[in-house]
DNA sequence: CTTGCGCCGATTGCATGCAATCTGTTTCTG
DNA sequence: CAGAAACAGATTGCATGCAATCGGCGCAAG
């Protein structure tokens, strides 16, 4: 059997992310014993590592919320993520591997797929595909440091479910920017991929926080 | 009484940054627990905290150590700190009280007189006079999410205690960075103080990790 | 002499119980 | 009636005890 404590992390982080526990929801200890039905001790551990990952927020004796960001803090964020994202996916492309690649192209697929307008248009879906084609170019940057000063900033967008917030143009754009990614990707063009991930966190940030505040 | 979590965490911190433990030492719970008088629950939450700040490695079942980094990481983390440090100057600038210009002045000169060549060099007490230099910046900056992320990756050069391996000549300009950062800060100029800044982490840089690898 | 297996001490992971702290309400006082 | 003090329920923080896992040593087989 895996360990309790990460099995408990896990569980709750995928909630936190699918946006089925809401930003701000406050996390008692004994109601989450129950529900994962361990001892208040891993979730305790486990609440330490989401509070490390900056998912809750842990004020001393005050016991765990989800976290949740003010528009200034949304602010600092992406500023935060137009300084290292780009830079990332630019040290990624050269060491994407052909599977990796096939991933991605997977995912930008499948989200154009889950973004068309009409009946079947699945905003959450796109939130989670987006967080994974997000953390591959993370990841495939092979820097622990940067991945890490990155884990903590890119889920505010996810929590805030943002996709529900776009507009259909912003949409449209930020789809076709996945794909193109791939594209400059797969060309070992790393310039490309970064100006497509920079144009596509400004198309974001504009949408979230609006423009000219 | 303050919470004894957060106290042993402070305790294995300042004995972590002050080099007293070195880097990749082993850190028993029982034996920590024996040492701070506190039971292994608070030692478990205060390992968990650190390791969130990138001061310990936990790895399960194997227990704690105190991080190392690989010349790949300290590349990688240099990196890092080139685009976000000399942004967090810049953001500074503008916020810095006449309390905290004071307090920046003192700790510059405090660290030139510690760095005089001859008997009374200390260069321990410069690593920690440093650290607090670059932290009230970080702070000044006044975004968390910038803060967080810098957090754990300026904490390698410290553990490392690094200005012990400074040639005489790296020392004197270092010291004479900080001091000239503080002057364009008082100047009020942002653009100085950035650009002082990078100089300032380049000259790390090539110091501990070499140049033209 | 080297390599693989199995046992044993040591250490981490988890559950439980109790003490300390916080929140909301009531009650007392000016 | 307003405001502050005090009580009660609930929640977090910590200590202790036990089960699970890991690392090292010895022993046997090749």
């Amino acid at each position: 059997m895996r360990p309790a404590a990460e099995q408990a992390a896990q569980s709750l982080r995928e909630e936190i992310l699918s946006g089925a526990i809401a930003s701000g929801t406050r996390l008692g200890e004994a109601e989450l014993a129950g529900r994962l039905s361990v001892s208040r001790t891993p979730i305790r551990e486990a609440l330490s590592r989401l509070a490390a990952e900056g998912l809750v927020e842990l004020q001393p004796n005050r016991g765990a919320r989800v976290a949740t960001w003010s528009t200034e803090q949304l602010r600092e964020i992406f500023e935060l993520r137009l300084r290292l994202e780009p830079y990332a996916v630019r040290q990624a492309v050269p060491h994407l591997s052909e599977e990796q690649l096939a991933e991605l192209d997977r995912l930008a697929a499948e989200m154009m797929r889950a973004g068309k307008p009409g009946r079947a248009q699945d905003l959450t879906k796109i939130v989670e595909l987006n967080r994974r084609f997000h953390g591959l170019f993370i990841d495939a940057a092979g820097s622990p440091p940067l991945a890490g000063a990155l884990r903590g900033v890119t889920h505010a967008a996810v929590v805030h479910q943002n996709f529900h917030d776009y507009t259909p143009d912003a949409l449209r754009r930020s789809l076709h920017h996945h794909v193109e990614m791939v594209a400059a990707a797969r060309a070992g063009d790393g310039d490309w991929a970064e100006a497509i991930m920079r144009a596509h966190l400004h198309n974001a940030r504009a949408t979230m926080i609006g423009g000219r505040s």
